[in-house]
DNA sequence: TACCCGTGGCA
DNA sequence: TTGCCAAGGGT
């Protein structure tokens, strides 16, 4: 099968199997001239980031909604965004998301420029975002490279050098199938069939449009392509959380605004560490004298530890802390929304 | 370059 | 239960 031959047979199954995504023009439109709104495609992208797409969606409807271009998000308050971007994780997403916006609005008169050079040098433009906006909201003939092409190339070709150092080799052999001809369709069609059909797991090649060209299927063992270097053991780290309370308010505090769950509203909390802490050195660590109550624990994973924190419970008051009733503890990210749940709840 | 940075679903 | 996994970018 040459080259041709593959491009047209997965163009075919993508003009069939397209997913119907909120922020897709699909085939059929895009057929006619209809252009995906670069705005929607950038978010899209963004929120996508090493999250899947039932997560990511909602969150696309509710930010689309409330701020329809990107000279309404430029506008708008950090705390609002970092708020509503609450549970997606990855926060420094949401702070470039906003950078992004405001360079645009700033920069290029609410425009998105559209060559891949000027994308990819906007907040939170890395290689595969500045190429996938440049695809399928211009039609440019980049090179989109993401998670799903690059397992679907090392599939096709039975690319043996692990992950990562095999990345060079899977974005040349995806860069020696992009034409001029349906770029943005192209992109989509690839991350379509890596999604769906060439999945990471159980992959469906009974289904695959490009079967009799993948060297990985005649190997016999597709899924076990890519190869992949072993990954570090996670380590453990242990920590207070504090929940003081003014009757229906919670007290939280602003985070630092790089580092982990950087800028997000928080619940205080002790240094996390290696060993563990007592209730009395839980409490002598508290941002405010109380009269402190263990109140459980919980569990939570981030993508390079494990943490225990265990909770401690007050009543009273103090200054310097953000006062925000119950109502409000969805702003929190997805660790301290556990937390506080599980602190506040009367079954303890 | 190697490490940092979230979350929830699933086998 | 544990580890793997999802449309990566920043430093």
């Amino acid at each position: 099968m040459t080259p041709e031959t593959l491009r047209d047979r997965l163009l075919a199954w993508y003009d069939a199997n397209a997913r119907d995504l909120p922020w897709r023009v699909g085939p059929a439109d895009r057929a006619l001239g209809v252009r995906a709104d670069p705005y929607r495609v950038w978010l899209s992208e963004v929120m996508l980031q090493q999250t899947t797409v039932p997560h990511a969606t909602p969150y696309f409807l509710k930010f689309t909604h409330r701020w329809p271009s990107v000279g309404d998000l430029a506008a708008e308050d950090d705390g609002e965004v970092m708020a509503a971007w609450a549970g997606l994780g990855y926060y420094a997403r949401a702070r470039n998301l906003l950078a992004c916006a405001r360079a645009v609005a700033r920069d290029h008169g609410g425009v998105f420029p559209d060559t891949e050079e000027r994308l990819r040098a906007l907040p939170g433009f890395g290689p595969y975002t500045a190429a996938a906006v440049g695809a399928i909201a211009f039609d440019l003939p980049t090179n989109v490279v993401d998670g799903n092409v690059e397992r679907v190339m090392s599939r096709l070709f039975a690319v043996e050098t692990p992950l990562p150092d095999g990345k060079t080799e899977l974005k040349a052999l995806a860069a020696a199938l992009v034409r001029d001809h349906r770029p943005g369709d192209w992109a989509q069609a690839l991350m379509d069939l890596g999604a769906t059909v060439c999945r990471p797991k159980a992959p469906l090649c009974d289904r695959c449009p490009v079967a009799e060209f993948c060297a990985g299927l005649a190997g016999g063992e597709p899924e076990t392509y890519p190869r992949k270097t072993p990954k570090a053991a996670r380590p453990h780290r242990n920590g207070v959380a504090y929940i003081l309370t003014r009757g229906n308010e919670v007290a939280l505090v602003r985070r630092p605004p790089k580092g982990l769950l950087g800028g997000m509203l928080a619940l205080p909390t002790s240094d996390w560490r290696a060993t563990g802490w007592s209730d009395e050195e839980a409490a002598a660590a508290a941002p405010v004298g109380a009269d402190w109550r263990a109140v459980g624990e919980v569990e939570h994973v981030f993508t390079h530890f494990s943490l225990t924190l265990r909770l401690l419970r007050a009543e009273g008051d103090a200054g310097g802390l953000i006062w925000t009733p119950r109502s409000g503890l969805d702003a929190l990210p997805s660790v301290f929304l556990k937390a506080a749940r599980a602190g506040l709840s009367n079954l303890i």
